[in-house]
DNA sequence: CTGAAAGCGCTTACAG
DNA sequence: CTGAAAGCGCTTACAG
């Protein structure tokens, strides 16, 4: 079935869903006798509803009886009654929910984080709406759109190339905005990501250790920080080490394909004398250990491989590469935390946070020639 | 920092956030000026909020003159306004959320259907809001609870142990409810699943094609339908064969652990005469090919292999490992296509729906003996 | 062809 | 210590 086959399907399937649900509602909106609402609590323990919304929302303390609060309680746990979450939104203009907008929340990486902060949200009373914008900003705007109107009380971004505008205009229309993995230098901007620059110069100086001479860089044509930033930080610790940068940067769109595979094939011809690399993600790494399986280069004793992220597929590999694995834990708290204060913060300005944690270089053998070093050693 | 230590951070800054929020608040409730709402557009137009509405909800057809929606149109697109979702959801009763309570979205499995839904769901009017039950009763119970009050239209649940009393009483309550990847053979469910049964018989049979004579299979000891079904797949073939069954089933939490490889390891010890083994888990493969590995068996010369679930990983292998792949885009459109059908459907009792899916089998060098077989060969 | 009004289930300033 | 009432932003039966 092609993509486009099934949208239409889909979208007819869609506009009977609108009008049968509809034309089959109740027409007096008569209440489901199923749901109990704060109405009939009152009128079942003969108390107003103002004292039930009291009790429920903890602001009963030297207002109501202490008596009065336990029978409430108890009758409440008795039969299950929840506020309805909708009438609460609309009266206070909250909604107990975070947006997350992921790259891609079918990436391992995404969707680890994505649980993290899933878990640390939910026991604070929050919800986690996750989206992917596939890094294309029209996605994007189109999902800023639909959550625009849904009283959504944070965002988590993880904004595509040439974003900044959109994240300035949110701010202005006073959103609360927190920034993830990539972002603008800009001070009035929260947000938390790795800290590449570093991450990647510690990775070359492993190199270097180990005995690399002519370690070339394989990253992202991309303007999104990160991918600048980890060149940047290959670029100078090279320098640094009185050695000549070798980069090769490929389209985000022919990574997976054969053009990337064969750009990468003609790095390694040209530069004869590279022997190692650094990737700068994961799916480069990935295109080029295949190739390099295909030319049959061995790891590490002709080229020595350190990639970003880690994922069990390196772990595995024969032999195991080496990564900067980025603190998925740590960063997902910070996220949560950042956000949390946030929303907290009565002002309309609230005090801004910018978080770079350090990436944690994990050494197996792809990168080690000593034949003596120890596997899985960590910096 | 501990979880408990973080948990308990996190509960006293949600307390601060309650209290400094609430009395933020405008304490008229005055209209945030940034927001307009169907009153504005009826007021700057000279019309009443009932003709806005029904040019709002497409229900102006023959009611409401083309001049006039023509006019209202134009407004409510060049102003940018957009209904309140939450006014919207407390009177209609619907949210336009359907719920995805996955065992683990950061399961490389669950998030690419989780990506695939959304992107469907999206396409048609409707949010997805994931959560993961981590197969724990508990977990699972927990989030239903906080869902039910938030007018969730329809929940996609992946079940975890016991709990077909729980779903049924959900069905009692006339909540729409589809089971995913495991179900309970119960006629009055709507389901989503991999046709376990004969994935297993499909990856036996080509074992035993490729010459293989002994296989054994390696499971999980679970009361899930799949763990259950794949094993009974696995013993039919073995036995319409008239070869022996050789089975061995881990613990879900001892998979990952010393435990697990040692039970892995003592499987290979005591029967020495085992040429195969289908894992029937990706997990579990990934702990078996560790054991493989430093107890120097090589692929398929010593032992064939095919396991569940295609992953990167699996085709990065030396050598690639051949798989038993969920048909994943099938899996997510079936699921949103249920799913819509039933919510647009108007009676209490919607027509049901049982869906089982093929896997495919992909076979690689792993479990392929003839040397001149081609490699990736799908059947 | 169009509008006034009730009501969805809450929260909260105000009165007592 | 407790309650009556307004109002959040919509939808829709009903009246004209």
């Amino acid at each position: 079935m092609s993509g486009l086959l099934c949208a239409c399907q889909f979208d007819s399937i869609l506009n009977q869903v609108s009008e049968h649900t509809k034309s089959a509602k109740n027409p007096k909106m008569k209440k489901d006798q199923s749901k109990i609402s704060i109405k009939d609590v009152a009128r079942e323990l003969g108390l107003s509803i103002t004292t039930i919304s009291f009790i429920i929302n903890n602001k009963a303390k030297n207002r109501i009886s202490d008596e009065v609060i336990k029978k409430v309680e108890d009758y409440i746990e008795k039969v299950g009654y929840k506020p309805n979450a909708s009438a609460q939104s609309l009266r206070t203009g909250k909604s107990n929910t975070i947006v997350f907008m992921a790259e891609d929340i079918s990436d391992p990486f995404f969707s680890t984080i994505a649980k993290e902060m899933e878990d640390l949200a939910f026991n604070n009373g929050y919800k986690i709406i996750y989206c992917s914008t596939e890094n294309k900003k029209e996605r994007a705007l189109e999902l800023l759109s639909t959550f625009k109107d849904r009283q959504i009380d944070a965002f988590i971004i993880t904004p595509p190339e040439d974003f900044e505008d959109e994240i300035n205009a949110l701010i202005a229309e006073n959103r609360k905005i927190v920034l993830f993995d990539r972002h603008y230098n800009d001070p009035n901007h929260n947000y938390v990501v790795l800290d590449n620059y570093n991450s990647c110069g510690k990775a070359v100086k492993s190199l270097l250790e180990e005995g690399f001479e002519n370690i070339a860089f394989v990253g992202l044509e991309s303007n999104l920080s990160p991918m600048k930033e980890r060149l940047e930080g290959y670029m100078d610790a090279v320098k640094n080490n009185q050695k000549h940068p070798i980069s090769l940067l490929i389209k985000f769109d022919e990574v997976k394909s054969a053009k990337g595979k064969q750009v990468f094939e003609n790095l390694l011809k040209e530069h004869p004398n590279i022997d190692a690399i650094l990737f700068s993600t994961n799916s480069l790494a990935i295109t080029g250990l295949r190739v390099l399986r295909e030319v049959g280069k061995r790891l590490p004793e002709d080229i020595g491989v350190i990639t970003f992220d880690d994922r069990e597929l390196f772990e595995l590999h024969s032999p195991p590469i080496s990564v900067v694995s980025q603190p998925v834990s740590e960063l997902a708290e910070e996220l949560i935390k950042g956000t949390l204060n946030l929303l907290k913060s009565r002002s309309k300005s609230p005090k801004l946070f910018q978080v770079s944690l350090p990436g944690k270089l994990i050494l197996r053998k792809s990168s080690m020639l000593e034949s003596g070093a120890a596997s899985g050693k960590t910096k």
